[in-house]
DNA sequence: GGGAGAATTATTGCATGCAAAATACAGAAT
DNA sequence: ATTCTGTATTTTGCATGCAATAATTCTCCC
């Protein structure tokens, strides 16, 4: 009930800021795109005030550039950007596994165990989207366990720029399995409250990822 | 000549951002004070709409809370939340010396030294001011050579969180003197390219810089 | 036909105005 | 005296208006 009067009472700055980031990430508003307050004011039914607001806080976040006098353009991201982030990413993602191996509780530990196995599911049944969701679960609930709230938000908000090419890489079978086995070590390290090994094991699997998008941009490049 | 056309070109509400930044960190503005957009518009001569979206950019790096229909607060940062900080710090600055360790080419290597023994004199003569300043250019150059402006931007944007705190505690003779130490330490991992003792000695000089900053504020509350 | 320059249009940036929410305050009831 | 309640004031949030800058179109000249 809460949530429900929290997601209510966002304001309006908030809600066009959600909304404009899911428009970015999926790729709605294309990347290179200008925009166009006047228009975009029309279509979310707000007034310039609060999207001007909502475009100034993507722009922190870095999901669009900002040029002076000239208005916003939706990021277009280099490899030489994916690169930087995903190394920044697997940097972060280390240490939040590290964390996590030192700090989860039993009952965090299992949760993600089980979650893990859904996601096991998922792969079973080729089910990508649902297979999506278990992996994003996961690594919030990695974050989580790691309690440390802050770097749960840097992740996630280095994340959300690469969150469109993320989404875009479906991955051939080869490569899905090889991630399924790699999330399976993540485990075992988690289990066995292997620091090192848990945080090598996601450097890792995020390497991977990051070479998984850059053929992907090669390619339809 | 173009960074003064470019400074005053900057916006109105990034200048703002930039003075409130200031003010905040400093202290002008102390921690959990309100801040009303009526007085800070009347004080620094501008409108409530650069205010308010200078005031969305600063709560996006995390420096003012924003509370729904009650205006904004200067962040009081507590143990956990310095801790919190200090721990990303760590797992930045880590990364960024394991990078610059491989990156650097040998005029950074180079500049870096000779910042480090300009950082020496500093020391000599007791120059806190000029201490602190020739540190920070020397993390700005290790970032640099890192060649991931991505990870600079991160490392700087967290940073910005504590500098309030990290600025006001001036470390006692002892402390300084060891810091000076792991400061060799670092210049002599970057000499011989061995990443992991650069990531190491970075890793612990933040962590020891957070025992002194939470000394400090528990000796002042 | 093509290009340089000027006028027009569109768009951004900032200021102001207005309504809604929150805070402060005064008085009454317990 | 304290707490509750209704009102007044303040303050925030959003919409709109206006000026300055950039984009576009049009005209004139080559």
């Amino acid at each position: 009930m809460a949530e429900i009067i929290q997601i209510s009472r966002l304001q309006l700055h908030d809600q066009v800021a959600l909304r404009l980031r899911t428009m970015l990430v999926e790729g709605r508003i294309a990347p290179g795109a200008k925009l166009n307050e006047r228009e975009l004011s029309e279509e979310l039914k707000v007034s310039r005030t609060p999207l001007r607001e909502a475009i100034k806080l993507l722009a922190a976040e870095g999901l669009v550039d900002l040029l002076p006098n000239r208005g916003a353009v939706a990021v277009k991201l280099g490899e030489a950007d994916v690169v930087d982030a995903f190394e920044v990413l697997a940097g972060l993602e280390g240490l939040s596994g590290e964390l996590a191996a030192q700090r989860a509780t039993e009952a965090q530990v299992a949760e993600i165990r089980a979650r893990h196995f859904e996601m096991l599911a998922c792969h079973a049944r080729g089910d990508l989207s649902g297979y999506y969701r278990l992996n994003a679960m996961i690594h919030d609930a990695i974050n989580a366990a790691a309690g440390n709230p802050l770097l749960a938000r840097t992740y996630n908000a280095i994340n959300a720029r690469v969150q469109g090419v993320r989404f875009r890489s479906n991955q051939d079978t080869e490569k899905w399995k090889s991630a399924v086995r790699e999330h399976g070590r993540m485990i075992d390290a988690l289990d066995a409250r292997d620091a090192p090994a848990l945080r090598a094991v996601m450097v890792q699997h995020l390497l991977k990822k990051r070479d998984t998008v850059l053929e992907l941009m090669r390619a339809t490049a």
